[in-house]
DNA sequence: GTGCCACTTCAAGTCGACTTGAGGTCAAGA
DNA sequence: TCTTGACCTCAAGTCGACTTGAAGTGGCAC
């Protein structure tokens, strides 16, 4: 398979060009070379793409995936911090599902007003013990177009 | 129970006075008058701000939780609105379940590398062809402190 | 050979939710 | 009365992940 230019790439990937320049400024993927002005990449690009969507719908920061490329381009990721993600996945996804069911209860409720729902305080306490003050990050979203 | 200062609030709520100043900007609370400079709470602001924290933990916006306020500072709050997120949230987990148990498999597998694991390049797949190039929100992340 | 146009670079802007800093004010204690 | 120090305002900065805009360049079709 012969070497992509930019647009290619992301034509095949989904991710924009500018995001792919960023990338490459960041150091987490690179070209090989030039025709002109325009970037080629080597079609492997995609696959280091795709790990980078996947760390990326992880939780980590592009930083750390940037950190999970060894020198040599290879991926070499670390086994503890995949088990520390997951268990810090497991505690959001178990926080989320509360709130989920806690929503849902809200919606279905017949109280006159949310805030005369006892199951609705008791949410509304749970968030104020927990989260209150507390710094959120949030889940996937959809694109922006 | 008497009217709370600032740091009152601050205390009893955990959120700092920059904050409370910002969300009183953005209307998301109200100061009920003030002691020379220092603002003054009436103590139901609390339950207001549990009720801001809740939403900003379901995965509401700052601007989205100011209009479950409605002009009469009664929490007004769509039942269909909650049925939505409680249905995207939904979403959320079940991706987010699927990526934590797919780092479960990566940090347990003795495939040499992980790109040699059969289940490790499912899961990428998956991203790359779901995941790539979509916009990403984060889940609740610990305090900065 | 020449024009087009998609690429290039680099700087700056965006978004959301706050935080920080400079300079000002005022209630309360000594 | 005077000092202290915590609050005040307003503007600007921060963080992460990009996007956007202006100005430049070079391969390719004609």
């Amino acid at each position: 398979m012969r070497d992509l230019d930019i647009t290619e790439v992301a034509q095949q990937s989904g991710v924009p060009a500018s995001t792919l320049r960023f990338y490459e400024e960041k150091g987490l993927i690179a070209s090989i070379g030039r025709r002109g002005l325009r970037r080629l990449f080597d079609p492997g690009v995609l696959e280091r793409l795709a790990l980078i969507a996947l760390g990326r719908a992880a939780g980590f920061s592009l930083d750390e995936i940037a950190l999970m490329f060894a020198a040599d381009g290879q991926p070499r990721i670390d086994r503890q911090m995949l088990a520390a993600k997951a268990k810090e996945l497991d505690r959001t996804i178990r926080q989320l599902s509360a709130m989920r069911d806690g929503l849902r209860h809200a919606a279905a409720c017949r109280a006159p007003s949310h805030m005369e729902c006892p199951t609705f305080r008791r949410i509304l306490r749970a968030a104020a013990s927990g989260t209150i003050g507390a710094r959120i990050k949030r889940a996937p979203q959809p694109p922006r177009n």
